[in-house]
RNA sequence: GGCGCCAUAGCCAAGUGGUAAGGCAGAGGUCUGCAAAACCUUUAUCCCCCGGUUCAAAUCCGGGUGGCGCCUCCA
């Protein structure tokens, strides 16, 4: 498989530390807030490459952090977080506050079909990792403390900007509001490692610590709780492009510097899901929830397919223009899918799947193509063969894609079939029924004013006439 | 100011040197009294602009233009 690695800039060949096996590492969220679903695209498509390499025959261990230490009070003072300042006011602690918000997250994720991680940390729960790991730092001379602080020293490495080329003379301090230039530091890129004094100084959550009582910085805890449940050799560090620098810089920087040898190999950076305005937020624009574009009659995985239909490394355009083609696509699709189930079957066809399924791989192997692998699924679709080679396909598919389209087909035909069942009790449905038959009498006679009334009468009430070969059927709103 | 990514039909989007996939929307058709659904057909003489390399460029190189991201806690 191909992959593109920021480290090297380039597509490289995946080959892991140990053959058939991958240690992946993602950088969860930050739990102070919904996600929105920007922030959902990363995991969406980081969930399609765990998937995929699993497809492809590889033991995978993925480990997620989440944080839920660091910076929560702050931010509830900007005003932004009603949620928490609501919650603040029913007096609960900032741990429940993550607990609140790391459930929601997963409830999210759970929607949107993206599998949860064999283990997540949260960062409260690695305090002493955080500790040793800075104690030896120290110890090696890569950080030093100042002002109540421990810093990292960043000119202590042979090279500390490995993303980008920047040249630190360059770089400007504080461009983002807010962000003050911390005179404690004795190079510009040095970063925090453990805090004792802040400007944070209404943080709840403080530990005892070598140097004192407070509370680590934010790029050490996905260094540590990686190497706890990882190990030294870490085969794919995935997280959003806004994450590269500083964050990931910074933990290559720590960790490399800890262990004496290099840590990671391949770096899966997703770009950004934009609003028309640009980069999408929690506090400009609308906030997109996933529970919105519930609210607003959309299903999850149509926004799952969405971010399938384009790739990874290109930022994307959220518009409800752009969803609703992906709903309709979706619908389609399923719609597909269930006149596939009512056909006979038939015996699996083993040259056209293995031909397709080709087809399949070969889009993802090509530094995962989901746009590519979407059109297979489509020509899966228009093959000629069995449908039940098809059904084999689309479910074969669906390990990596995550849309649940046969599961959604199959519920569509339950529902059908429920539908049908409960019908001859229910008057409303006697009546609907009683007025079908009027308008195809209507019809026969070519009273078509009448049929037309009849059909009107009916969609007035949310009810929907199709007329088939085999007769009217009709559909409920 | 520095660094990086990107630019293909109305919209999304594939394509990484050999003459423009796919999806949505649109158009025409089949079926229907008419609709709807379904199915079939169709929709870029051309890939932001200007040069260059090559038998051949959307694809490579140079220069523009435009959009986006990062530059200390936003995925």
């Amino acid at each position: 498989m191909l992959l593109y690695n920021s480290l090297s800039r380039t597509r490289e060949e995946f080959i892991p530390n140990e053959p058939g096996k991958v240690s992946m590492y993602t950088c969860g969220p930050t739990v102070y807030h919904y996600a929105h679903i920007g922030n959902l695209r990363s995991y969406i498509m980081e969930d399609v490459l765990e998937k995929y390499l699993r497809y492809s025959g590889y033991d995978v261990t993925r480990v997620m952090n989440i944080t839920d230490v660091g910076h929560l009070s702050s931010d509830a003072d900007t005003g932004e977080d009603k949620m928490l300042k609501g919650a603040k006011r029913e007096k609960k602690t900032v741990l429940e506050i993550a607990k609140f918000y790391t459930d929601a997250f997963f409830a999210d994720c759970k929607k949107l079909n993206i599998k949860t991680p064999e283990v997540v940390a949260p960062a409260t729960g690695c305090i002493d990792e955080f500790i040793r790991v800075i104690e030896e730092l120290i110890r090696k001379d890569y950080a030093y403390a100042a002002g109540g602080n421990i810093y990292f020293d960043t000119s202590k490495l042979k090279q500390y900007y490995v993303f980008n080329d920047f040249k630190e003379e360059d770089l400007e301090v504080g461009v983002r509001e807010g962000v003050e230039e911390d005179s404690n530091k004795r190079n510009k890129a040095d970063f925090v490692l453990w805090f004792t004094k802040s400007k944070f100084d209404d943080q709840e959550l403080k530990w005892e610590s070598p140097w004192g009582l407070g509370y680590p910085g934010w790029h050490i805890e996905c260094s540590c709780i990686s190497m706890k449940y990882l190990g030294q050799k870490l085969d794919i560090h995935c997280g959003g492009i806004d994450n590269a620098f500083p964050h990931h810089t910074n933990e290559i920087a720590q960790s490399e510097a800890f262990l004496g040898h290099k840590w990671c190999n391949y770096w899966f950076h997703v770009h950004h899901l934009n609003t028309n305005s640009g980069k999408m937020s929690k506090s400009s624009g609308e906030f997109l929830t996933v529970s919105l574009l519930e609210s607003k009659g959309y299903n999850p995985l149509v926004y799952r397919l969405f971010c399938l239909q384009s790739h990874y490394r290109k930022s994307l355009v959220f518009s409800y223009e752009n969803l609703d083609n992906a709903a309709t696509a979706y619908r389609k699709l399923v719609a597909k899918i269930v006149a596939l189930l009512k056909e006979p079957a038939g015996e699996l066809e083993q040259d056209a799947f293995d031909r397709r399924k080709d087809a399949f791989r070969a889009a993802l192997d090509n530094d995962m193509n989901t746009s590519l692998a979407v059109t297979a699924l489509y020509d899966v679709l228009k093959e000629k063969t069995t449908p039940a080679t098809k059904l084999a396909l689309i479910r074969d598919f669906d390990r990596v894609l995550g849309l649940d389209l046969a599961e959604a087909a199959e519920a569509q035909i339950r529902a059908e079939e429920e539908a049908k069942a409960v019908a001859s009790a229910d008057p409303f449905i006697q009546e609907i029924e009683a007025l079908i038959a009027e308008r195809i009498a209507a019809k026969k006679a070519k009273d078509y004013a009448r049929a037309d009334a009849i059909r009107q009468s009916l969609s007035d009430r949310g009810v929907t006439l199709i007329d088939t070969p085999q007769g009217t059927e009709y559909k409920i709103q």
